[in-house]
RNA sequence: GGAUGCUUAGCUCAGCGGGAGAGCAUCGCCCUUACAAGGCGGGGGUCACAGGUUCGAAACCUGUAGCAUCCACCA
């Protein structure tokens, strides 16, 4: 028996466990059904789990669960990612604050150590927190992007691109974080519009006694300008175009050169020409064959080409060298303005870019593949639709992706140089390390996330059984945050190495905010720990509200109440659950309903019940949970909790196969909501359906509710909802009249009941002390329904009943006017479905009969 | 400069071609034997604005305004 309260600390207690060991979450337990697979979208192995975890997993969790209940073999693979760069900066802040040493002290071997011990650490956590969600990933297949079999797959795939000349080794201007001192992918750097200075200096003209003003938002890059454009169509400078000027910074001459790149309405119209520390000046400089001159060193600092200024952050620099070019007269001005800065994702240092030899994956061919896929039957097909276009935008413009990183952690590069002859070689194999010196760069996070879908199933053995079964995978959850990070990267990879797109649907989330909508940060401290959350309310109210309040691709805010009221909903089905149980008692023994001994009430429960799973699975199958779960929940509060289980105790104070029929009804209709909502709810629904009589080990072991066309009843729902109607109109009429809800009234009815034991219905509803049916009209005092007449005696007040007749007659007139108007319309008779005509006609015929009546009365009054 | 989304009840949001919905808040009444973490009844909305398509538009199209977000090398 279930206690009073929903208590959802008890009821968590040792389910998780228990399905865990029992291999409930295990894939292949079944090989004969059909295979459905899911990979977990790898957490960073650098904290705790946040909402937004807690979101797309639950997400996840539900669909694992759901697609179970309707017989597929669920695979959810579960796995972490190192995170390179993140997990780096922790281990390397920790042991800075607790040992006072650097990565460097350690040498790499003992930095990457304890890069291990902070891996197992976090593991723990956060395999703490998966069981604390409920989440049915099968264990058996976790996987580490750092694993062996992951380790494998990522330099087979490097060594195999390197062979195909889709990686190459290159020189370019790259996005330099000065802080993590390492490379960034263009992905990485968040551009935002900062407030900054944009400085105008003059520059002499050898040889004349003019000068021309240039303009820089960064004075300290001067240091390594080779040369100074304008627009060969810029009137204002045409006749200068050959000359040299003098750099203002260190007096150095260099060429005015004229490129059709400047535009004449920018700034001055004159532009400086930094090749080592500007992507576009680097093409200039590409172009025009100049010296590549850095003048800012790794660390953001000046090195030698500053000269003076060398050892100074870019900052005092760039305070200093204006100071003296002020004093030396040849600052012209300086003016505010707002410009776009990129910032590095993880340390949020301002970017440099910096000239520097790094390893590119050659993208243009990879993103075609993707492109083509797209148009073809094989296309990854996104929920919704449109986030498709935020991957092909992506792709059709995407620029090499900078693969190595400076970093310890990760993924060693499989390049080595031989020591004695400088020959550089690419495999997979390891190479002897006296005679040849491996990379010492690391590989970007997201090269071995790219892979998860595939290498987590065991390729690149083609013939891993996981593979073969579970590839590809069925659908991706994630957010529209990662689609360029990890969706396009998993897609192009799994194009090019399987041929397969890695999955047939992504769904995709919004992020998580706070109460005021904005975004959960840190620095703000108005995260929520969903750990917190759980120990409030339970994690099955958690889980309901995140997904009941989630519209796919949208954002939602964490409201507090919302997730109470998930909570107070648990416990409404909980006490139904509770009430349902003492009615059957223990020695029941369930049975198959039969449509010819349900009562009108029993059916129309029952053909609601159907209507609500074909509309529950339509929406679950669409990945529309929300949608899915309001249906739900109008079922559960309105259609069962509210009227059909209060009205069940009409029969069940009776005996015989009356009560033994409304005992079935309650028991399927209370097992199949279990059923519907467990996916949602695992925990509180196991907990219910086990104390239902017959069950199984597990609601695990148990099928989602199956659709039934033959018992539907259309007449018995529109008989309940007279009742129903009638119900309510006495409600509202002691309601409005100022009587207490159960004050006593007398019924009548004429000229006969709608169906057997109607009375005892309305009394039990309405707190009729007295209920009878009499053959002959009632009189002015009655409430109207098509076909007969209900009185309230006694308590009536003639005013309020002429109220309520005079509402009455307004509605009806409008509804009739509307329906004829409707009606009247000759586009509508001529192009409406037939249904909806017949429908209108139907309803059109029904308000006149009734109107018509409440006049009669009207007027008799 | 491109792209996308949003604008619906006091608040937070669903709905996205056939009669305006939910939760919370609010007002009134009720300890009725599943549930007071409850029950019953009520109030509250020209669905941003302007055109158009349609028999029919909150929903589709076009435009306008405001608010968000993403992308982009303007020194």
């Amino acid at each position: 028996m279930l206690d009073k309260h929903y208590d959802p600390r008890t009821v968590e207690a040792g389910k998780y466990e228990k399905w865990k060991e029992n291999d409930y979450f295990k894939g292949g337990r079944d090989l004969s059904k059909k295979p459905f697979s899911m990979v977990i979208p790898p957490p960073n192995v650098t904290g705790k789990l946040h909402l937004g975890h807690a979101m797309d997993t639950t997400i996840e969790d539900i669909i694992a669960r759901y697609k179970r209940e309707v017989g597929y073999d669920v695979l959810w693979v579960p796995g972490m990612d190192h995170a390179g760069i993140a997990t780096q900066a922790k281990v390397e802040a920790k042991l800075r604050a607790e040992e006072g040493v650097s990565r460097f002290d350690l040498g790499r071997e003992g930095f990457l150590k304890k890069a291990w011990e902070w891996k197992h650490e976090y593991a723990d956590t956060i395999h703490a927190q998966w069981a604390k969600i409920g989440l049915s990933v099968d264990y058996s297949r976790e996987r580490f992007t750092l694993d062996e079999g992951l380790s494998a797959a990522v330099r087979h795939v490097f060594v195999t691109l390197y062979n195909e000349g889709l990686i190459y080794q290159g020189e370019k201007i790259i996005n330099w974080d000065p802080e993590l001192r390492t490379a960034l992918s263009n992905i990485e750097v968040i551009h935002r519009d900062d407030e900054g200075e944009f400085f105008y200096f003059q520059y002499d003209i050898v040889g004349t006694n003019e000068s021309l003003t240039v303009a820089t938002t960064r004075p300290e890059t001067m240091f390594g300008d080779t040369a100074v454009f304008v627009n060969p169509n810029d009137k204002k400078y045409k006749h200068l175009v050959g000359k040299m000027v003098i750099n203002p910074a260190n007096g150095e001459e260099i060429p005015l050169m004229a490129d059709e790149y400047v535009d004449i309405e920018f700034g001055t119209g004159a532009m400086k020409c930094t090749p080592a520390h500007d992507p576009n000046d680097f093409l200039l400089g590409k172009k025009y064959g100049f010296e590549f001159i850095k003048c800012i060193d790794e660390t953001a600092h000046m090195n030698e080409k500053a000269g003076k200024y060398q050892g100074m952050s870019r900052y005092e620099c760039r305070k200093a060298l204006v100071e003296d070019i002020k004093a030396a007269g040849k600052l012209i001005k300086i003016e505010k303005i707002t410009h776009s800065v990129g910032h590095s994702e993880r340390s949020d240092t301002v970017v440099e870019p910096m000239l520097s030899k790094q390893w590119f994956v050659r993208m243009k061919p990879l993103a075609e593949k993707v492109l083509a896929t797209q148009k073809g039957s094989d296309k990854v097909n996104f929920i919704p639709k449109r986030f498709e276009k935020v991957l092909i935008q992506w792709m059709s413009g995407v620029e090499d992706w900078c693969i190595s990183r400076q970093l310890w952690w990760g993924h060693r590069i499989p390049a080595y140089t031989n020591i004695k002859t400088g020959e550089l070689v690419v495999t997979e194999e390891a190479m002897d390390p006296t005679l040849w010196k491996q990379d010492e760069d690391v590989l970007d996070t997201w090269f071995s996330s790219a892979l998860w879908p595939f290498a987590t199933l065991g390729w690149p053995n083609e013939e891993a059984a996981d593979f073969k079964r579970y590839f590809p995978t069925s659908v991706l959850v994630t957010g529209y945050d990662i689609i360029f990070f990890w969706v396009s990267r998993m897609v192009f990879q799994s194009l090019h190495f399987t041929d397969k797109s890695p999955f047939h649907e992504v769904v995709i989330h919004g992020l998580i905010r706070d109460a005021q909508g904005r975004k959960m940060s840190k620095s703000l401290g108005n995260g929520v720990d969903p750990i917190d959350v759980i120990e409030k309310y339970g994690v099955d109210a958690l889980r309901y509200f995140i997904t009941n309040n989630t519209t796919p691709g949208m954002d939602m805010r964490y409201i507090d109440e919302k997730v109470a009221s998930a909570q107070n909903y648990l416990n409404k089905i909980w006490n139904a659950c509770r009430y349902v149980e003492g009615v059957l008692g223990e020695d029941y023994t369930p049975r198959p309903l039969n449509k010819k001994t349900l009562g009108v009430l029993d059916a129309a429960i029952v053909d609601k019940l159907m209507r609500t799973i074909k509309a529950v699975r339509a929406e679950m199958d669409k990945y529309h949970f929300s949608q899915a779960s309001s249906i739900l929940y109008n079922f559960v509060y309105d259609d069962f909790c509210s009227s059909y289980l209060e009205m069940s105790k009409v029969a069940l104070a009776k005996e015989g196969e009356e009560k033994e029929v409304t005992k079935d009804v309650l028991y399927t209709v209370m097992k199949d909501i279990i059923l519907m909502i467990y996916p949602y709810t695992p925990f509180v629904t196991e907990e219910m359906y086990l104390s239902l009589p017959a069950h199984k080990e597990s609601i695990m072991d148990e099928l989602y509710p199956e659709y039934d066309r033959t018992l539907l009843n259309k007449k018995a729902v529109e008989k309940l909802a007279i009742l129903e109607g009638m119900i309510k109109d006495i409600r509202n009429y002691k309601s409005t009249g100022g009587m207490a809800p159960n004050a006593k009234v007398k019924l009548v009815i004429s000229p006969a009941e709608p169906f057997k034991g109607y009375g005892d219905y309305l009394k039990r509803f309405t707190f009729a002390s007295s209920y009878e049916v009499k053959k002959e009209n009632l009189g002015g005092s009655s409430f109207l329904y098509p076909g007969f007449e209900m009185m309230v005696e006694e308590d009536v007040d003639p005013a309020l009943l002429k109220e309520k007749l005079l509402k009455d007659k307004e509605t009806l007139s409008f509804e009739i006017a509307r329906s004829e108007k409707m009606l009247g319309n000759p586009g509508f008779v001529a192009k409406a479905p037939k249904e909806k005509i017949e429908n209108e006609t139907q309803k059109l015929e029904k308000n006149k009969a009734l109107l018509e009546s409440v006049l009669n009365k009207l007027a008799s009054l």
